[in-house]
DNA sequence: ATTGTGAATTGGATCGATCCAAATAAATGT
DNA sequence: ACATTTATTTGGATCGATCCAATTCACAAT
């Protein structure tokens, strides 16, 4: 560029299909045809308006056609907590599968605020979002977000949802992953088991408790309240939790934890109380988050599938947004057991 | 609801400022303007379309109102790896400051597909975004990024950029950060100092590298190529450096590694290698992400602050759209050492 | 040349909200 | 009471693409 030689900047209007009509020498409505790649038009003229477009540099607007067609292509997907791993997994099989299928994707992060959560999801639907992909956040309303069925627009819940709510999931079998997990250590030899980490007012915990008596159950095994162990569902949590049953008077040898994060604090505790993972105590994470293998030893965990869960997840919500009279339905993957290095039998002592 | 009831499911007109205009006796013009908020209206008249509104429950159409209005409320949001915990963070920043603004994110992850990236962000523009944030992928072509200066809507790149697309960007000085945390080294006396992981052809590397001479030119040493390892950006990538640098005749008593993801494998590796790290090797990773305070010994690394960079690029996006004519701007934020427990005096045999 | 048929094209109205210039209502001054 | 300001309100055009009913074109059959 030429010193002090002041660029136009020319406020260069948008090119619109009735510029393209007239480079064309052909009608609006043709124009729109072609760009809908309607069989229709005669091969020339076709040829005549596609030289246009490229000649003139035309953007579709896709808002335009939208309002006109009264319709959406755009998903909005709100998540409680991306920077947490499985979250970051579920959100890219949701994305990819919405990209494949032509929508776009609006995306909120909540941070647990179910305020900010209620502000997102009403700006969405301003925007006139085609549906709802949910992770609600924690205290969220049911009455509140079960409000939203005649928002016009299906609701999925993934991952977490709202009991009563009445709008379709898609989620872990959270019971069955802890049933799993607590026979593998029943079958060990191991008789006081402990649960670590979780909220019992979150449905994720509560189902997991659920599976993990109906384990202790099936054996015959008489539940003691005390090996249930609520904690943060962070690191810390997990050696928060580790340090209170290994001061129980009956400590136990094994435990599941709420998340392999938890697990992994707990790991630190057991280390640093100079337990040998495996072989003194026998634990099992609950997701297989992508660090689960690099723990020393490895940790055995049950896995979740979350980016399967997304691409599901988005399935579930494009045959609702197809046929908006289908019924909502939950959807339950089951978990499966990975087995690596922190669970062995029975201590010979206890 | 009675047994074999159809539900009339009526399919319920969308209502409209018309229908409010109707509903309150008033023009659309002057709905309009309360829907704007404008100080126009006489208090008893905007009671009274705000009265329509609730009863007749109705949503505002955003699509339509930016049609008129010519402007935009998305950002477009199109980043290389969700997955990677520093990205996440990254996005969590981006979003948090784009809701604060009233603004909506469009979200893509491209997965380091070029090919994809085009395409999302082809799709973005169609649907009017007004800005774009860009992780380039690998193997982005200059330029067809460098068109995008006349789409007519900003772009910031960030954490990665393309020298000469001249689009402006945000990210950590990741010279100086790599240069600070060799100077670190230098001072505990290490003289054989390598860099493990990363790829040459990626300017994070070329950068982190530039640092690492600096510092070593600074000092006096002369550069030695072997200690220089490129490898996979993954956990397995610093296992394969490790391995390879300690086999070399004269092995480095520390280093300086791409990412803290490399550094835990390199630190797996230190450990298999019968090595005790900070003692008889010093490791320093980079980005400071939420698990490097956790290894054994905790990690000593570069901060990058993903979070603040995902703000800042917000900002600055946001400073453009407000004036296009403002030059692109490279935004460098300074990283700080964080001193945990990998680093040590060099050992008195090296 | 005329008619018929299907192929191709078209003008005007429309989606929902906003802009703008102009009209009307209310308040003020003389 | 009347003119003048100021405060509110309003109808019609508009953003860009699509729908729809109607028209024009191409070509074969009569």
């Amino acid at each position: 560029m030429s010193p002090g030689a002041q660029e136009p900047r020319q406020a260069s209007r948008r090119i619109t299909v009735a510029d393209l009509a007239r480079a064309a020498g052909v009608s609006r409505s043709t124009v729109s045809l072609v760009l809908r790649n309607s069989p229709l038009v005669k091969r020339e003229t076709r040829q005549r308006v596609e030289e246009a477009i490229e000649r003139l540099g035309y953007v579709y607007n896709r808002s335009a056609a939208n309002l006109r067609r009264q319709t959406s292509d755009m998903v909005a997907m709100v998540i409680h907590d991306l920077t947490n791993p499985f979250f970051a997994e579920l959100a890219v099989g949701l994305e990819e599968a919405l990209e494949a299928t032509g929508y776009v994707t609006l995306m909120a992060n909540t941070g647990e605020d179910p305020e900010r959560q209620r502000r997102v999801m009403e700006t969405m639907r301003e925007h006139g979002a085609a549906g709802f992909i949910l992770c609600p956040a924690l205290g969220s309303e049911t009455r509140q977000i079960a409000a939203m069925t005649d928002w016009n627009a299906p609701v999925i819940q993934v991952m977490r949802w709202l009991p009563g709510a009445g709008l379709g999931s898609v989620a872990p079998d959270y019971a069955l992953g802890a049933r799993m997990a607590v026979e593998r250590l029943l079958a060990l030899g191991h008789r006081r088991i402990a649960f670590l980490g979780g909220r019992m007012e979150t449905i994720v915990t509560t189902e997991q408790v659920r599976g993990y008596r109906a384990a202790l159950d099936a054996a015959g095994i008489a539940e003691d309240p005390a090996l249930i162990v609520p904690a943060q569902v962070n690191r810390g949590g997990g050696v928060e939790a580790v340090r209170r049953v290994l001061a129980l008077d009956r400590a136990p040898t094994a435990a599941l934890c709420f998340s392999d994060v938890v697990a992994f604090g707990a790991l630190d505790a057991l280390v640093a109380a100079g337990l040998r993972v495996g072989r003194d105590f026998s634990m099992i994470g609950f997701d297989d988050i992508a660090g689960a293998r690099y723990t020393l030893p490895p940790l055995t965990t049950v896995a979740a599938y979350p980016r399967e869960l997304g691409r599901r997840s988005a399935a579930a919500l494009l045959r609702r947004i197809a046929d908006p009279r289908e019924a909502p339905e939950d959807e339950i993957l089951a978990p499966s057991l990975v087995v690596r290095g922190t669970c062995g039998p029975v201590p010979a002592g206890a």
